[in-house]
DNA sequence: CATTTCACCTGGTGGC
DNA sequence: TGCCACCAGGTGAAAT
């Protein structure tokens, strides 16, 4: 579920409240594994480490870690470097909540990191969608997401992204190779605003229409997060706290409702395997 | 290779 | 109330 807004807003309110703070422990659930590292062994090398910072890359949160303990020169944070790194994807229904070790443990809960403040940084997804990696980086790459950044990618890099495409502009918004961090609600929003139809083949758009929608995506998601994301369910961000862009829906999940604009019924058609939403009258 | 489809999971909703 | 079909923010493997 949650797209790059409600990542961003994730990522900001972990780092706003865990930076600086050391793991002093880490439990990690056992049965069906949604981790990319095995469970004890991502527990072992969590604990000990101190977190330097948490942000978002594409749809992912990435916790920049440090081994504990004295560093010559310096005391200061920014200064230490950064060894190691905890990734978290939250799939469709994955939360990462800063707690209170006393608050009581949500079903499905499967990783709870103890802080050496007294807080704890826990990981709870029903569906188990999501996916947890602890990554070393003296033996990997720090981790790098193949898609572009939609909020700072340019004009000329944007267009070649989709020139000779041969799929559905929805279908390309979607893959994360491309672009990163853009989900099925902010493809569906976004293609509204630029007034482009879902279906459209993403070569054959016109460098005016790419560009009307990489402001538009653009616009959109930094309105998002100025909203705190679309709680459409169930997202919540760090503190619990639902977003409010769900407000500002235009087209998501508005089948059969009036367009915003023209008063048209929305439209519900299903493209690359996902409900997808577009007004015929705006979106030619 | 590029593109499409489907399986992976649990839970909520709405119809009967 | 219960049962069932269908739907859900994502991705990656398998098929085409």
């Amino acid at each position: 579920m949650p797209e790059l807004p409600e990542v961003e807003t994730i990522a900001r309110g972990v780092d706003a409240r865990v930076r600086g703070d050391r793991i002093v422990d880490a439990w990690f659930s056992r049965h069906p594994e949604p981790f990319k590292t095995p469970a004890g062994r991502q527990a072992r090398a969590l604990a000990g480490h101190r977190i330097l910072a948490v942000h978002r890359t594409g749809k992912h949160i990435v916790c920049e870690l440090a081994p504990d303990g004295p560093v010559a020169g310096s005391h200061r944070l920014e200064q230490k470097a950064v060894s190691a790194q905890w990734i978290v994807h939250l799939g469709m229904t994955g939360r990462l909540l800063v707690t209170t070790p006393d608050a009581p443990i949500a079903p499905h809960t499967h990783a709870r990191l103890t802080l050496h403040s007294g807080k704890e940084l826990r990981f709870v997804d029903p569906r188990r969608f999501g996916r947890l990696e602890f990554r070393d980086l003296a033996r990997t790459a720090g981790f790098e997401s193949p898609g572009a950044e939609p909020l700072t990618i340019g004009p000329n890099e944007f267009a070649a992204l989709f020139r000779s495409r041969k799929l559905a502009i929805k279908a390309a918004l979607l893959n994360q190779s491309l672009l990163a961090g853009v989900g099925n609600i902010y493809a569906d929003e976004s293609l509204f605003h630029a007034g482009i139809r879902p279906r459209r083949n993403a070569g054959r758009l016109t460098s005016t229409e790419l560009e009307k929608l990489r402001l538009a995506l653009r616009e959109v998601l930094s309105h998002a997060i100025r909203l705190g994301g679309s709680s459409v369910s169930d997202y919540v961000d760090a503190e619990g706290v639902r977003g409010f862009f769900q407000l500002e829906h235009c087209v998501y999940q508005r089948t059969d409702e009036p367009c915003r604009i023209c008063g048209t019924r929305i439209r519900r058609i299903v493209v690359a395997g996902r409900s997808t939403h577009y007004c015929p009258r705006c979106q030619r």
